[in-house]
DNA sequence: TTCCGGATGC
DNA sequence: GCATCTGGAA
């Protein structure tokens, strides 16, 4: 079987077991934003009681955020953990956003996926990662979003080589594997977070796993 | 490689 | 208790 069919026929199952899961959960492109900062090596339950604690608080805006005292902001983005490191972050973001954007992350999207993508990545705070969820989620951009766990299930399913391979190697496995459809991108990546946070685990459950079929099953 | 850090599940 | 959580910088 070829890469591409294995990584098609991956995405079926998957599809199929979970349903579609249509992310980013959030419920705008600002807010998205915030939420790629805030997930940082994370869970995403810490997350949204940050984003509940900003909304409550009448921060989930811009200006608001820019212009509140520190100690506000840190207490409501608290339980998403490094709340030092990640305040100076979101600062930085949200001045790039005010400044070269014009206060709106969707004007972004005037540049090509390239330029757009090197600008966040200029940003302190905003790794590969973290620019590409903006990319794809915020702004429908079609690119593939890589994380840890995409590199640990794909290296025991027996696709990626190595379980530390560089992350644009692995972005460009799937993206030349994958038909270039910003909805299957952002399904796939979703899909595989729901399989490695409930099967595909630090310490495997591979006997009821959706894509045992599918898998070499290479353990370390 | 190490630090940042509180919330959660086991 | 303790391991883990949709990383990034130095």
């Amino acid at each position: 079987m070829t890469v591409s069919t294995l990584l098609n026929n991956i995405y079926r199952v998957l599809r199929e077991h979970f349903g579609y899961l249509n992310w980013w959960p959030a419920e705008t492109p600002f807010e998205v934003v915030i939420g790629t900062v805030l997930t940082q090596n994370v869970a995403w339950s810490n997350v949204e009681k940050s984003i509940l604690q900003l909304k409550e608080q009448g921060l989930l805006d811009l200006t608001r955020l820019l212009t509140s005292k520190p100690e506000i902001v840190k207490r409501c983005i608290m339980p998403s953990g490094y709340y030092n490191v990640k305040y100076h972050r979101l600062m930085e973001l949200l001045t790039f956003i005010k400044n070269e954007l014009k206060g709106d992350i969707l004007n972004l999207k005037k540049f090509d996926l390239l330029t757009a993508r090197n600008k966040l990545l200029s940003i302190r705070g905003v790794g590969k990662e973290t620019a590409d969820s903006i990319l794809l989620y915020a702004l429908d951009f079609p690119i593939f979003v890589v994380d840890a766990y995409t590199k640990r299930t794909f290296y025991r399913v027996g696709i990626l080589k190595r379980r530390d391979m560089d992350y644009d190697k692995v972005q460009e496995i799937f993206m030349k594997n994958l038909k270039r459809d910003v909805k299957l991108y952002n399904d796939y990546h979703a899909q595989i977070v729901e399989l490695s946070k409930n099967y595909c685990k630090k310490v495997p459950i591979c006997e009821s796993c959706p894509i045992k079929r599918l898998c070499r099953r290479i353990i370390d």
